[in-house]
DNA sequence: CCGACTTTCTCCACTCACAAGACAAAGAAA
DNA sequence: TTTCTTTGTCTTGTGAGTGGAGAAAGTCGG
C-alpha cells in the first residue's frame, strides 16, 4: 500500500492537522472556532487537505441546533511507529494519527548489544505488529534512546551506557529500513512529550518530567517545547552530586544521584541487604530468582518489608534533594515522576514530595503538584509518535 | 517636549526597529539584506516609520560601489530610563534608542526602606540626569528589583529581602510618575538581558547568568528568551542546598548557597576572621572603616591576604558545585558570572571553573565557556532599557 | 404540517499585502 | 565618456484572505 507522502503546504494546514490529532474528529465549524481564520479560508484549506488524502470526511455529526455538520478526521489508515529503547528492554507500539496506541510489544534486551542487534529486534517487533493487521505500513517513526542525542541529525553522542552507539546514524539507518521518515530523541524527552500529549501534563506549559529507570534523567519542557540544550544533554541529572564524597560512580565522580538511587543502585542495595541478612523477604526472593531487581524491592515493600521501604525512602529523599534544587532554579508548574521504578509508587512519591516541599522556596512550591506519570510504559512510545507527528504535521 | 507615542503597526516595522536598535544606523538596502521582504515592501514600511517619527533619515552613507545610500536610524531624541534597584544601592541610567548609556548615576540605598522612599530616590536621580540635558523626557523605563516579580502585572511577589514591596504596583506607580510605559523584572533577568544585548552573551541562545551580589540569583535564557517560571521565581538559586546540614539561612533551612557565599556571607566571614585575628590585612581594614564588606575582601585578596583568598576560593567552590548541577541539568552554551563580587575576579572564576569542569559531564562542559560579565554595573541598566525597548518595539 | 429561527457550508466579489520587474538616479571603474 | 554597480522609486500582477449573501439542512413551537 502507498503510504503518506503529502505534507501540509502551509502553517494553516499544519494547525488543522494538529487540532485534529489532539482533539479528534471535528467539523469545519468547530475547527473555525479554534483557529483564527475566516470560514471561507478554512474551507479552502480543508478542501486541499482532503485532496491530498491526509484527512477524510467522516460522516455527519449530531446537530447543534441547526444544520448537521460534516465531520473531518485524520486519515484512518495513517500509522506511526513508536520505539522506546531502554537500557534493559525495548518497547514498540503502533498508533493511529490521533496517537492512540493500537498495539504494543515489549521485549527485554540489553542496549549494550549495540545498534545492529537492537535494530534487528525492533524491526522484527514492527513486523510482528504489522502482521496482526494493525498496520499495512508506517508513515513515520519516532525513536527514543537512553542517552544524549544530536537532535537535528538524529545521532546519539557520547552515550555513557550505550557503548557502540556513539555516532551511529540511527535516524538515517532506521529511515532506510522502514522506508519512512524517522526522528530520534532522548527517551526522557519522549516520556515528557507523552505525558504532555496524553497524560498528566496536558495544559501545562513549563514542567519537569523525572524518569527513574536504570538511570535517572529529566525531561524539561519550556513554553510547551522540549529543551534539549546546546549539545543535547540537558536533563542529565543522574550525575548531579547528591551526596558529597558519596559513593563512587561510573562517571568517575563520587556521590552522583544515580550512584545512590536508580534501578541499578536499588538492585545493588537490595542484594547487599539480602546477603547481610537484613531482610528475610529480600533473601527469599534472591534465592528463588537468583538475583534481585527494583521490581523485587517494590514487591517486598508492598509486602511490608522494612528494609525495602527504607531503601525506597532514602532514595526518594536523595532524589527529592536534587529535584528541590531544580524546582528552585526552574520554577516549573508541575513535576512528573515516571519510569520503571514508579512501581515503588506512593512510598517513593511521598519521600520526594516531603523533601521538595521542605527544601524549595514557598513561592516555587506553593502551587506545585508532584505526581506520578499516568501513562506508565506507554509514555515513551506515545511521545515517540508525537515527535514524528509534530515533524510530519509541519510545513515542509 | 512631546515624547514617543507611536508604536510599530506591524511585525515588519517591529523587526526594522529592532534591527536598527541592535545594529545601529542602516540603509534601506542593508535592512533588506537582513529581513525577508522585497525592497518595495520594505521601503513602504520604512516610509511609514519615518512618518511616525520613530526613525529618521540620517544623511548619506559611503558608497559600496554604486549609488550612495540614505542611512536610516532610530529617532535620536528617544530616551529610555534604566533602573536597577539592588539590595544596597540604586543605579539609574539614560540611554538612547540604540541602548547606549548616555549618563549613569549610582547611589547607596537600602531597599528595605520601602518602595516609597526608593521611588523618591529614583525620581530625583532621573531628574538629575534630565537636568544635565541628556534627556528632555523619557519614552519608556525598565526597572529591576532584587526579588521575584509577577511579570505581566509588574508587581513584586513575596520578595524575601524586600519587606514592604510585596504586591506594591511598581509598574503602574512608576508609569504614573514618569508619564511613560514601564516594565518591571527581576534584576538578575535584566543583567542577563544586558549581557545578551551588549555583553559576552551576544549570539548565544541558551545561557545562564549568575549574579553574585548581596544575594545570589541566576538569569536563565532559553532560545534567546528569558525564562521566568510559572510564578516568576525561576533562577532563585540562592536557596539551593550547597552544604548538607550547613549554616542556618534566613529562609529557615540550612546549608543554602546564599548562607555560605554571597556578598553578605562574605562580609560576615571576613568580620569573623578579622576578629579572630586570622588576618592582619582584614583587621586593619576593619579598624579604619569600622566595618567590612565584600569590597574589603577583594582588596585584601588583591594584596595577597591568604585568609581572604581562602574565603573566595571556598565560596567559588560552593558556587561551582551548584552551578555544576545546573549545567548538567540545563546544558547551556555559556555561563556568565556577574554582580557586585566580580571584583573578586579571577580567583573566584578559577574556583568556579575548576569545580564545574570537575563535576559536570564532559559532554555538557566540553565547549562551555565560563566567563565574567563584561558590562559590570552597566549590565542591569542596559538590560532594563532593553526590556522596555523590546516592549515598545513590538506591535501594539 | 407549516413557518420562524439556527447552524453549517458554499460561492463570489472585493481588499490588501507583497513580489517582481522596469526604470531612474547616483556613483565607481575603465 | 562609456559601462557596470548599487540604490531607491514606481507600477503592475498575483494570490491570500475577509466579509457578506445565499443555499442547504436542521430544530422547535404552534
Amino acid at each position: 500500500m502507498r503510504r503518506m507522502t503529502a505534507r501540509p503546504a502551509n502553517a494553516h494546514q499544519a494547525r488543522v492537522l494538529k487540532l485534529l490529532r489532539d482533539g479528534g474528529p471535528n467539523s469545519r465549524a468547530q475547527l473555525g472556532d479554534q483557529i483564527d481564520l475566516s470560514r471561507s479560508k478554512l474551507a479552502v484549506e480543508v478542501e486541499r487537505l482532503l485532496e491530498t488524502g491526509l484527512v477524510v470526511a467522516d460522516g455527519l455529526a449530531a446537530s447543534r441546533g441547526g444544520r448537521r455538520s460534516h465531520n473531518i478526521r485524520l486519515a484512518p489508515n495513517l500509522r506511526f511507529l513508536g520505539v522506546d529503547i531502554g537500557a534493559t528492554s525495548v518497547d514498540v507500539a503502533v498508533t493511529n494519527a490521533e496517537l492512540e496506541v493500537l498495539g504494543h510489544l515489549n521485549q527485554p534486551m540489553d542496549v549494550r548489544e549495540g545498534p545492529v542487534a537492537v535494530f534487528e529486534q525492533v524491526l522484527s517487533m514492527a513486523a510482528k505488529l504489522r502482521a496482526t493487521g494493525l498496520a499495512e505500513g508506517f508513515d513515520g517513526a519516532g525513536i527514543g534512546v537512553p542517552g544524549p542525542v544530536r537532535f537535528p541529525e538524529g545521532v546519539p553522542v557520547a552515550p555513557p551506557i550505550m557503548p557502540g552507539w556513539d555516532g551511529f546514524p540511527v535516524r538515517e539507518a532506521l529511515s532506510q529500513e522502514l522506508g519512512c521518515p524517522v526522528m530520534l530523541d532522548n527517551d526522557v524527552n519522549l516520556m515528557a512529550m507523552g505525558e504532555q500529549h496524553a497524560g498528566v501534563a496536558r495544559s501545562v506549559g513549563d514542567f519537569l518530567c523525572v524518569k527513574i529507570g536504570t538511570g535517572i534523567g529529566c525531561g524539561i519542557v519550556v513554553g510547551g517545547e522540549v529543551h534539549r540544550g546546546v549539545t543535547g544533554s540537558a536533563g542529565d541529572i543522574g550525575h548531579i552530586q547528591a551526596v558529597p564524597d558519596g559513593r563512587p560512580c561510573a562517571c568517575g565522580n563520587r556521590g552522583c544521584l544515580e550512584a545512590h538511587f536508580s534501578g541499578a543502585a536499588l538492585a545493588r542495595d537490595a542484594l547487599e541487604a539480602a546477603q547481610q541478612g537484613l531482610s528475610a523477604e529480600l533473601a527469599t526472593r534472591l534465592e528463588t530468582n537468583g538475583g534481585l531487581t527494583a521490581v523485587d524491592v517494590a514487591a517486598a515493600a508492598a509486602a511490608g518489608d522494612a528494609t525495602s521501604l527504607d531503601l525506597i525512602r532514602e532514595g526518594g529523599t536523595r532524589t527529592g534533594q536534587v529535584i528541590a534544587g531544580l524546582v528552585s532554579f526552574f520554577n516549573p508548574g508541575l513535576v512528573v515522576i515516571g519510569g520503571g521504578v514508579t512501581g515503588l509508587g506512593h512510598t517513593l512519591l511521598a519521600a520526594i514530595r516531603t523533601q521538595v516541599y521542605r527544601q524549595s522556596l514557598p513561592l516555587a512550591t506553593g502551587n506545585l503538584p508532584i505526581v506520578l506519570g499516568e501513562l506508565g510504559p506507554n509514555a515513551g512510545v506515545i511521545g515517540a509518535a508525537r515527535l514524528i507527528s509534530d515533524h510530519l504535521f509541519s510545513p515542509a
